[in-house]
RNA sequence: CGCGGGGUGGAGCAGCUCGGUAGCUCGUCGGGCUCAUAACCCGAAGGUCGUAGGUUCAAAUCCUGCCCCCGCAA
């Protein structure tokens, strides 16, 4: 490519992992080249507190590119700097700021977001998370949509939408398939932009959802569920927050488990038994869900590191004897 | 210096308070039994107890420094 001058500028924003992606896509599209990217300010994490980069801004700055880390636009200051970098596209992924009229204003082309769910289902926060634990059939799917920014939330015309099945995903290989599929799709729209063939369809309001934030609680199961949805939610909350379930082992203080994804055992047989009910069978640790077992595969006690359910019973429970040997619910 | 837990054969743990033989369940290997096994029986291998130093007749255990891992919280 040689003729630079004629390749579209492109400012970038985004701050987490996903939008890390979706950038590293964006900066190999060789139509455009980008002439800054906006992230969130360095903020204390981790052990220690340690004043953090975004991953978008690490990135960035191995690329060479200009970062800028504004709090918010709300200072017509950050508004004039954005617009004097004169984009014609503004490309945004999990920047983490809804942003004002002015800025949405300022791309010569609409401003563009990559949204990880088929809109107009999921808008908002957690939509990965929200689609992978509320569709336990086995044919459902979730996908990612490119859209205009509008000043309502998640709610602009889209131009592209592709799918995938949500079968065997966790909240984290699923987050990861998106944002690849995201800057992909993006890319292509871009592409339609350059040769002047994009088309965007509104969306349907009456068909709208919101998914809300993930919280702790999100990630307690609930043992009277059939077992499809209990293992939806797990791995939905896989690897953050995190499934977690009280478990009271006989003769034992209660003991506050995080679960990776374990099994459904839809060949045993479930004598009746209430849901929550543990029983080690001396291959699988399993708990009664409405419908059948669930056989568990990683524990993690408090402070431990993710363990086999085998070794955890060997280990760390002790346990001889087959049988019954215990009830989980979800933590208080 | 945000709070906290931890580093003991391949895995998971006990032992540390009160120093004195390296323990338990599982796995691995060899053998036996069985129509059969993620079953059972017999036997074996495998550990600088994170690391450096200190105290002591003697340190996994007590003291100090360092390294590493992890949970909470963001």
């Amino acid at each position: 490519m040689d003729e630079t001058k004629e390749r579209f500028r492109i400012v970038f924003m985004g701050t987490p992992e996903l939008a890390a992606t979706v950038l590293r896509a964006v900066a190999g599209w060789p139509g455009g080249r980008l002439a800054a990217v906006y992230t969130q300010p360095d903020r204390p994490a981790g052990r220690g507190h340690k004043l953090t980069p975004s991953p978008v801004k690490v990135l960035a700055s191995s690329l060479g590119l200009p970062v800028e880390q504004p709090l918010n636009f709300k200072d017509e200051e950050e508004c004039r700097k954005l617009a004097a970098y004169k984009p014609d596209f503004l490309l945004v992924a999990a920047y983490g700021l809804l942003l004002p009229r002015a800025v949405i204003e300022t791309p010569r082309f609409p401003p563009l977001n990559v949204h990880t769910s088929l809109l107009p289902l999921y808008r908002g926060a957690a939509p990965i998370q929200r689609a992978l634990m509320e569709n336990w059939e086995e044919d459902a799917r979730t996908g990612v949509s490119i859209m205009e920014i509008v000043q309502a939330l998640d709610a602009g015309p889209v131009y592209a939408q592709e799918s995938l099945p949500l079968a065997g995903h966790t909240g984290g290989t699923l987050h990861d398939a998106l944002a690849e599929m995201g800057g992909r799709l993006l890319l292509s729209v871009l592409d339609r932009f350059a040769a002047g063939t994009a088309r965007a369809t509104p969306q349907d309001e009456s068909r709208a959802t919101y998914a809300a934030k993930l919280s702790k609680a999100d990630g307690y199961v609930d043992w009277n569920a059939p077992a499809a949805a209990v293992d939806a939610r797990v791995r939905a909350v896989t690897p953050w927050p995190g499934a977690r379930s009280a478990f009271h082992f006989d003769g034992r203080e209660a003991l506050i488990l995080q679960l990776g994804p374990g099994k459904i055992l839809r060949d045993v047989p479930m004598p009746r038994v209430l849901p929550g009910s543990v029983f080690w069978d001396g291959a699988d640790l399993r708990v009664a869900c409405a419908d059948a077992w669930y056989a568990l595969g990683t524990v993690r006690p408090q402070g431990k590191k993710d363990m086999e359910a085998r070794a955890f019973v060997n280990g760390f429970l002790r346990l001889q004897d087959k049988g019954l040997c215990g009830r989980a619910e979800p933590p208080a």
